[in-house]
DNA sequence: GTGGATGGATTGTGGAACAATTCTCGGATC
DNA sequence: GATCCGAGAATTGTTCCACAATCCATCCAC
């Protein structure tokens, strides 16, 4: 029950809601005063929040003029996939000495609730939630919890980007997809992932 | 000449280069009210530039318990070096993938410094920072400005391990050590820098 | 000793104000 | 008409002060 959060903290994750549910399209400015009305909060404490943001890739602040939801261009989406390759592929093989050349059985059940959750096809968060805890499950299975922690901080951004385009995935496709992978990665290592992961960034940039 | 920077900002370099050069001790308490009254500020600001400091992993915050300079410790460090290694290898591999297997003439310049600043010997601080130059150098001929942007914010937590352990380099080696690996980047690919990073780090993990 | 009360120190937040900087927009100039 | 310019508005950066919430050390009762 205890309201164990404090009011930045609270604030933060409001924004980022509605920044990762398009309610606050790229571009939009925050202004502090604004939002300290608006929430009835102090203007630090906006400024605290929207740092934070900031700090997740979800804002941009430019000193002096204010900080803006955070737009995304093609060059942005390229960087973030060469980015989430470095850490994927180095996370997967480590993951991968770590248990004898197999995954753990975490990353199995969460491929499993991703093929669980395109079958049901009941929304598309779902399904990009799914298919974000496999891939950071991959990566948290390397027990390097520094590459895990930058992995996760990405997860942000990453959201930004398929909030805004909505692509147009074949559920099928992608559930399958994915088992092989997993068999593909336990049969011929860690780099068959830059090919996965480069593919989805294609993908996503053929809708810039 | 312009006084271009932000009281935090300021007060941020000036906290970074205590922590770095030792001048504060990992574990030291930063309390906000001895911060402002010692700089002339107001605590939000000293409160601003501590949560900055935080995010370049070079302080702790606990809620409601205050900010220390961060300590560290074994698995801290091999932490550490698990994700230079995820960043350095995929950045030295794109690096070669984009010019065609060689390596840029800025990164054998950097490798050039790094001989110059061993031979000099004035001085530990010039050759970890040309050190740090080359691996960064590496790093950002990938052209991949994320990948580089990551790498670039391990920088202070690397130099708080160094600076704390001053491990003795026999610096000759040093200098040829790093001139063999950029031949045997080339000649072999990127992978040879896994076993580059990882010795390092194994190094300065023998020192704690 | 063990298990609280208790008071001091420190952080978290609010509110108001002012300086510094950027933005806006109506004129003056060409 | 286009461009430059300056005054005022809007916004951020910062200070000061206050108070609630939380943590911490110490002392007391048992």
């Amino acid at each position: 029950m205890s309201a164990r959060t404090t009011a930045v903290d609270a604030l933060t994750r409001e924004l980022r809601e509605r920044v990762l549910d398009g309610t606050l399209p790229p571009g939009t400015p925050l202004r502090e005063q604004r939002l300290a009305t608006e929430h009835g909060l102090a203007r630090h404490t906006v400024r605290a929040a929207l740092r934070a943001l900031a700090a997740e890739g979800l804002a941009r602040v430019e000193p002096h003029r204010g900080v803006r939801v955070a737009g995304l261009g093609r060059a942005d989406l390229e960087a973030l996939g060469e980015l989430r390759v470095a850490l994927e592929v180095e996370g997967a093989r480590l993951a991968l000495a770590r248990h004898g050349g197999r995954l753990p059985a975490a990353v199995h059940a969460a491929a499993r609730d991703l093929a669980r959750a395109c079958r049901a096809a009941d929304g598309f968060a779902p399904v990009t939630e799914a298919h974000e805890a496999l891939h950071h499950a991959l990566v948290a299975a390397s027990g390097s919890p520094r590459i895990a922690a930058a992995h996760a901080g990405l997860a942000g951004e990453l959201r930004l980007f398929l909030t805004q385009l909505r692509p147009a995935y074949d559920l099928e496709e992608l559930a399958t997809q994915h088992g092989e992978l997993l068999r593909a990665l336990e049969r011929d290592g860690a780099d068959v992932l830059r090919a996965h992961v480069a593919d989805s960034t294609r993908r996503l940039a053929a809708l810039l």
